[in-house]
DNA sequence: ATAGATGCAAAGAGTTTGCATAGGT
DNA sequence: ACCTATGCAAACTCTTTGCATCTAT
């Protein structure tokens, strides 16, 4: 069974309090606050662990960053912001997308990406 | 000015032959029966340049693989077999998505993929 | 002849893994 | 006390870069 280690609740409550999906680095940074010593391989052996407990979710983008937020149980999108980097979450989707595919291709998935600026970058350049 | 050599030719045959996004290690291979001393060092060196001209484009996909398809005039995305990996170009978009962002975010694009199984590897798993 | 392109190998960047030790239970 | 989780460093994968050589012009 899994143990309740400062480290582990640290990355828990990094990724609660941002309310949005996290890099690697993002967690590492946020959970150092409260776990200074904290290491990345233990980012990345914890959000895996999260993963497969279903806690959490890696959000894979275009460009090999991949990201981790808190399982939801609804479809949704994300938002990556040109300026700051950082990934938001969208909600809603278009629908009718399966019909895009080649005939004779079946559709199991999709993943959307929106990509622009966030309400802060936008008015930070 | 960019000379024409037999490993540049064969990259662009091997995407021209391909008709479908090709990851750099797919280049690799196709390229190599034409010229076998190609280098990986050169694929990258040559789509980069390829890129650069605005011949090809780079297809950034969710797991950080990164493939290359001759630049089209026309937005479409692409959707990516479970089976075999290959990625392959969609026509038509669903539209409306600018609107699914969070107020105040301006979108200035996205990408859309659709993940399953292609026709081949729907009856061959 | 000149200068860009190539192949090899080394260097980077991001992620994973081995191992001794710390620390939950 | 036991055994998982951690931190460090090494290993790995993918991509980029340095450099001597090749080759298209």
């Amino acid at each position: 069974m899994e143990r309740r280690t400062r480290q582990r609740e640290a990355i828990r409550r990094a990724l609660v309090a941002a309310g949005r999906p996290l890099s690697p680095q993002e967690i590492l940074a946020d959970a150092q606050r409260e776990v200074p010593g904290l290491g990345i391989a233990t980012v990345y052996r914890t959000v895996k662990s999260l993963a497969d407990d279903g806690e959490v979710t890696a959000v894979e983008l275009p460009g090999g960053l991949t990201c981790f937020e808190r399982r939801h149980q609804h479809h949704h999108h994300h938002f990556q912001c040109r300026g700051c980097q950082k990934v938001f979450e969208v909600h809603g989707c278009p629908g009718h997308l399966d019909r895009l595919a080649p005939a004779g291709f079946s559709v199991e998935g999709h993943e959307l990406l929106l990509f622009g600026r966030c309400a802060d970058c936008r008015t930070t350049p």
